[in-house]
DNA sequence: CTGTTAGCGCTTTCAA
DNA sequence: TTGAAAGCGCTAACAG
C-alpha cells in the first residue's frame, strides 16, 4: 500500500525544475514561465496525480479552499436547502463546505466563529440571531461574510433575505379577499429575529389596511405543546364566521395541521389554512396547502456565489450573473412567491380558479 | 482591528516556557509536566484566547479534527438526517464536519475521496454506490471509514445498515394479512445498491411465502414521469380485488401519492398505501401513511461515534456505548420499525386497532 | 521535568 | 525565465 503523499518537491524533481516553479504553476503565475516548462509540469502533475496540500497552502496564510455554512438547525428544510445550494455552487470551484449547527445558541455560534477562524475558512454564510455581530463585523472586515435569512447590521457583510413583510401582508390580504373574516396568525415570539418580526408586521399591516381585527397566538418551541394550546385557544374562541389560520413557518403548520383537521370544521369553507414556507407535503395535504415559497435554493446559491466572487473566483457563471449578485455591505432581497391552493379556496368561491401562483415583489 | 493570530510561541513567551512545553500541554502529555507549569499555561491560553491552528497541526501529519460526510444527495431526508446526527456527535468533541455531495456519480465521488485525502480529513462516513471500493479499501486501511445505508465489501470499513430485507418482507406480509390480495411494489431498478436489492427481495420472499403473485413496476429517477407511468400501468391492470401499493422509498411515494389519490379508488378499503422511509408528512396525509421508519439518526450517530472512537476520542459516552458501536471490518444492522397507520387498514377491518408500531428484527 | 532543533508542504521575497 | 532560502505554526525526536 502506497501510504505516501506526493509532494511538490517530487513533482519538481520529476519535471526537472525547482519547487518554486511548480508553485508558480500551481498559482497560475504563468507570466514568468516558458510554455515548455509549464507543459512539462502539467504532464508530471497529471502523471503523478499530484494534489497540493490545502493545509500547507493555508499555513502560508493563503487559501484553504473552504467555506463554512453556519446554520441554526440542520433539520429545518430552510437550512438544508441553503446548504445544498451552496454545495452545488462550491463543488465545481473545488471549494469545500464545512457545516456548523448552532441550535440558535449564541455561545455555540461564537465557538463556531472562533473555530472557523482558527481553521482559516475563507468565507462564511450564516443564519445568525445577531448575538455575535461585533465578532462578525470583525470577521467580515477581512473575509466575505454573508448573512442569510435574517437581517442584521453587520457593516461589511452581505445580507440575503426574502421580502418577509410584503409576502406576509399579501398573503394576509389574500385571505381576507377570499372571504375569511378573521385570520389567526400563529408564530414564534419575534425577539431579535427579523423574519419573525416582519412576518408579524406584514400580517398586522394587512389587518390594519383592511380594518379587520388582528388575532395572534404565540407558538414557541417545542411546537407540539404550543400547537395544542393554539387549538385549545381556537376552540374557546371559535369564530362563527369563516376564518383562516396562518402559521409563520412550515414546522408550526406540520404540528398544527393534524390537530386542526381533527376539529369538526370544514376546510376551506369554514377554516382556511396557509403557511409561510413551502413544506414538501403542501400538495399532498387534502386540501392542498396554500403557502409562501421562499427562494431558499436561490438564496443559498447567491450567497455562495457572492463569497466565491469576493474570493476572486471568476469562471462558471459567477461573472455573468455578477450584477445581480449580493453586494457586501448591502441587503439583497429575493422575492418569495405565494402559492394559492385549495386550503384557502374561501367560504364560497369555487377554488378551481385559485390554483395560481402569485408573484410578490 | 487585531488581525493577528496568536501563536504557540506567544503563549510560550507569556507563560515563560518553551513552545515544546506548550505543545505538550496542548496534546495532553501531562505525564512529564509540573502541575505548576500546566496551570500557568492553562491560564495564559485562557487569557490570550489562544486556539492552536488545525492547519499547522495537520501539516505535521497529525490531527485536522475534521470528518467528512459523503452523501448522495443532500436533498434526501436520509442524507440530511445522517449529517445532522453526525454534527451533533462531532461538535462536542470539537470535530468539524465537511459535507460532500456526489449525486451518485462515481467520478464525483472519486474526486471527493481524492480531495478529502488531500485535506487530510481524519475519517469519513459515506453513502457510496460501490464504484470506488478499491480506493476506499485503500483509505480504510489507514483511517476510519464507515459505509452507511448500503452494504459493500470494503475490508476494514465499518458498515452500518438497516434490516432492509426483513423490514420489507414484514411490511409485505402485513399487507397481505390485512386483506390486500395483491401488492404492487414500486421501486428503482436495484443495480448494485444493496438497499434497493434487499427491499425488492424482501418483498419477493413475502410473496413467495404467502403464495401471492409478485407485481412490480420500476420507478427510476426522475420520479415524476416514472410515477405517472406507474399510475397508467395501474389503471390498465386495475385489480378487481383490494390491493396495496408499496413504494421502496419516500420520495417515490411523495410523487405517487397525489396521483393515486386522484384515482376513484377508496383508500384504504380498495387500495392500501405504504412506503419505505418515514416521510415528514406521514401523519399529515389522510389517511395517515403506513411506513417503515429507518433509524437514520441512530445510524448517523453510530457512524460518527465509531469514527471518533477509532480516532482515540474517549469522553462523552463513546466508551459507555462502546460495545454496541459499529465495528470496523464488520456489518452493523440497526433495525427499522414498521409504523402501521390508516392507509393500510385493510378492506374490512376497522383500522383503529392498527395504529401500532411493529418492531422488526 | 524542560528545551533545542529539525522538519511537515507550501509560498514568496530576493537574487540570478 | 528560474532558483535558493526563509519561514507559516506546530509536533516530536533527542538531548539535557
Amino acid at each position: 500500500m502506497n501510504n505516501h503523499r506526493i509532494t511538490i518537491s517530487e513533482v519538481a524533481k520529476a519535471a526537472g525544475v525547482s519547487i518554486t516553479t511548480v508553485s508558480r504553476y500551481l498559482n497560475q503565475h504563468y507570466q514568468a514561465m516558458s510554455g515548455e516548462t509549464k507543459q512539462r509540469i502539467a504532464t508530471v502533475i497529471a502523471q503523478l496525480n499530484y494534489q497540493p496540500s490545502p493545509l500547507a497552502q493555508g499555513l502560508k496564510g493563503n487559501r484553504t479552499h473552504t467555506v463554512a455554512a453556519v446554520m441554526v438547525n440542520l433539520e429545518y428544510p430552510f437550512c438544508m436547502s441553503i446548504i445544498r445550494a451552496m454545495s452545488g455552487v462550491l463543488t465545481p470551484h473545488r471549494y469545500k463546505l464545512m457545516v456548523c449547527e448552532t441550535l440558535g445558541d449564541p455561545t455555540e455560534e461564537e465557538k463556531w466563529l472562533q473555530t472557523l477562524q482558527a481553521h482559516q475558512v475563507e468565507g462564511m454564510v450564516l443564519q445568525t440571531n445577531g448575538a455575535n455581530n461585533d465578532l462578525l463585523t470583525h470577521i467580515a472586515a477581512r473575509q466575505p461574510v454573508v448573512l442569510v435569512d435574517r437581517q442584521f447590521d453587520v457593516p461589511q457583510a452581505a445580507n440575503v433575505i426574502t421580502n418577509n413583510h410584503e409576502a406576509s401582508a399579501r398573503l394576509t390580504l389574500g385571505l381576507f379577499q377570499r372571504g375569511y373574516a378573521r385570520v389567526l396568525f400563529v408564530g414564534e415570539t419575534p425577539g431579535p429575529v427579523s423574519t419573525r418580526q416582519e412576518r408579524l408586521t406584514g400580517y398586522l399591516e394587512a389587518c390594519q389596511q383592511t380594518g379587520f381585527e388582528p388575532w395572534t397566538v404565540a407558538a414557541d418551541q417545542p411546537y407540539g405543546p404550543a400547537c395544542q394550546a393554539v387549538v385549545r385557544e381556537l376552540s374557546r374562541n371559535l369564530p362563527t364566521q369563516p376564518f383562516a389560520v396562518y402559521t409563520a413557518n412550515g414546522l408550526i403548520m406540520r404540528e398544527l395541521y393534524p390537530l386542526l383537521r381533527q376539529l369538526p370544521i370544514d376546510v376551506p369553507k369554514q377554516m382556511g389554512l396557509a403557511t409561510f414556507d413551502e413544506p414538501s407535503w403542501a400538495h399532498i395535504a387534502t386540501p392542498s396547502l396554500t403557502c409562501v415559497r421562499q427562494p431558499t435554493a436561490l438564496m443559498g446559491e447567491l450567497a455562495a456565489k457572492a463569497v466565491l466572487r469576493q474570493l476572486g473566483e471568476t469562471e462558471q457563471g459567477l461573472a455573468e450573473q455578477g450584477d445581480n449578485l449580493p453586494v457586501f455591505g448591502a441587503v439583497t432581497t429575493v422575492p418569495s412567491q405565494i402559492v394559492w391552493a385549495d386550503s384557502t379556496a374561501g367560504p364560497t368561491r369555487s377554488h378551481s380558479d385559485d390554483k395560481i401562483s402569485d408573484d410578490t415583489l
